[in-house]
DNA sequence: CTATGTGCAAATCTTTTGCAGGCTA
DNA sequence: TAGCCTGCAAAAGATTTGCACATAG
């Protein structure tokens, strides 16, 4: 890790009350260690910070996720029911999900278009809303 | 059930290969019964088929509403990680989701707006784009 | 009659939780 | 030191599957 990536997970943590301990700066260091914006799975999490040597349990990186998403560090997407997305990208914007690869990418916001929206149900107000872009390969 | 809800259920159930059997029928009523769009989960819908008096195993109400999105009769809609909703009306169309209630409804088209998409990654298409409004109670 | 469909229980898969021990501030 | 964290294994919840029996065409 170089320590231009640690500075910035420690203080992408650091927007947090959460203790920087190993595994969440070796967790952090994969999300935001290059300025980037990432989409994981746990899953994919895991085996990604298992192959750097450091060693996460499963367990930790879901509560980890989990943690991170309360703390406001980074968002749930929910794309697929068998599995949920956790993006680090904070503001609302809609996603490309590649359904035959399950990869899921952040789309320009350009092209859509979210105007007033008439007829909320009564008694409720938008909280959020989520645009999935499902893409199929061509041909 | 009226005759009017066995014909239209009938119908339905028509536009596909599927065997019309006791359970299918049964589930079909409760679907298009009363010729309005519905938005269901497997739980919710084997309980309502029970609540009728018929009997159907929640196996089978899982396998049924797999097979009817396969023939192309219903769809499955993605807002929660947790759970699969089904819905029978099959054209693009946004929806209202009550996060508190779990209550999934649908949306009026007029006000989401998804223009032609540039940077769609290079390979694929769009297949669909599913539109989630997140509601929370106001208050 | 033959291919489908159904029910049940068991299997799967993802995610959460209980608890004992470890580590940060 | 006190409280928050972690890891493991077990639990939980949703959905699927294997298999023997039932049924539609």
């Amino acid at each position: 890790m170089t320590p231009e990536t640690l500075e910035r997970s420690k203080t992408w943590l650091g927007q947090s009350d959460l203790r920087p301990t190993r595994q969440r700066l070796a967790l952090a260091a994969l999300l935001v260690g290059d300025g980037q914006d990432r989409h994981v799975t746990a899953e994919g999490l895991h085996d990604a910070v298992l192959a750097t040597g450091d060693k996460v349990s499963l367990a930790t990186v879901y509560n980890t996720l989990r943690a991170f998403c309360d703390a406001g560090l980074m968002q749930e997407v929910t794309v697929d029911g068998s599995r949920s997305y956790f993006d680090t990208r904070m503001d609302d914007h809609p996603h490309f999900y590649m359904e035959d690869a399950g990869h899921l990418t952040d789309a320009p916001r350009a092209g859509v278009d979210i105007t007033a929206l008439p007829d909320v149900p009564e008694g409720y107000e938008i909280a959020k809303v989520d645009v999935v872009i499902r893409l199929r390969r061509k041909g």
